[in-house]
DNA sequence: ACAACTTATATGACACGTCATTGAATGACA
DNA sequence: TGTCATTCAATGACGTGTCATATAAGTTGT
């Protein structure tokens, strides 16, 4: 009944499945019993670490995630309030808003991105 | 500062994050507002759906999915209201339960598959 | 046959993401 | 300059997932 080319895609988007579950899950737990931070703070202090302009605004971010703008702007809530992140208005356009990470937020990203990367390789690695 | 090669982890995680994410949301837009009826849901029916022998167990699925026990326990429990499936308890083993598709969800499967594919081939052609 | 352990599923508290909406600032244009 | 539309971010209501636990049934060893 099945084709069996509709049998390879679903097999295929399972696989991507599996891998996503499995991969976040372990980064997921890894970080927030390191670190106590979940696997989408890390993300977002990732992404403010890698970004050398200053023009770093969430608006940015958001179009270098799949994150929805509402969950960025949560996760950004978050990082601010345990003081990892920081949120300056911009004069330029006083509805955007500048991200830095604070001098904490740097160290524990440091500190993070060590187990990330090492999970990656652990989950990723071609089997 | 970063090796190259974490880089190059660091985007391929992302890559199957955006794929999870784009594909994942436009299935379950689809279906949720075609069938009423979420990603999660479909997957179940799916699975049943495709399980030809009678060892259908709870148990069973949990093996094929990435999703929680828990989960899995809720959805089914969603499907049981919706009278898209049904559980019967089974005899050998009192603990476990038979899951089979109802007329109604074997039909809303049917018309529900044609779309997953269809968007799956979408999202996941090579491009 | 009785404890102690293990297994299959359900459930409750809680956290997080989504959608829709709001508030505020900017842009466009007559 | 005043109106209308657009853009950036925050928020509240709500659904669904997760963890820890509960319930119930089966298993093992004595």
């Amino acid at each position: 009944m099945a084709k069996p080319q509709d049998q390879q895609l679903v097999e295929q988007w399972r696989s991507i499945q599996t891998t996503y579950f499995h991969t976040a899950g372990a980064l997921d737990r890894a970080l927030e019993s390191k670190f106590s931070i979940g696997l989408t703070e890390f993300e977002i202090l990732d992404l403010v670490a890698e970004s050398t302009d200053a023009a770093c605004r969430m608006k940015q971010l958001g179009e270098r995630t799949p994150m929805t703008q509402s969950a960025m702007s949560k996760v950004v809530d978050r990082l601010d309030k345990a003081g990892l992140i920081s949120r300056k208005s911009c004069e330029d356009d006083r509805r955007s808003l500048f991200l830095e990470l604070t001098d904490a937020g740097r160290a524990l990203h440091r500190q993070a991105a060590v187990e990330h990367r090492a999970l990656l390789r652990e989950n990723l690695a071609k089997d």
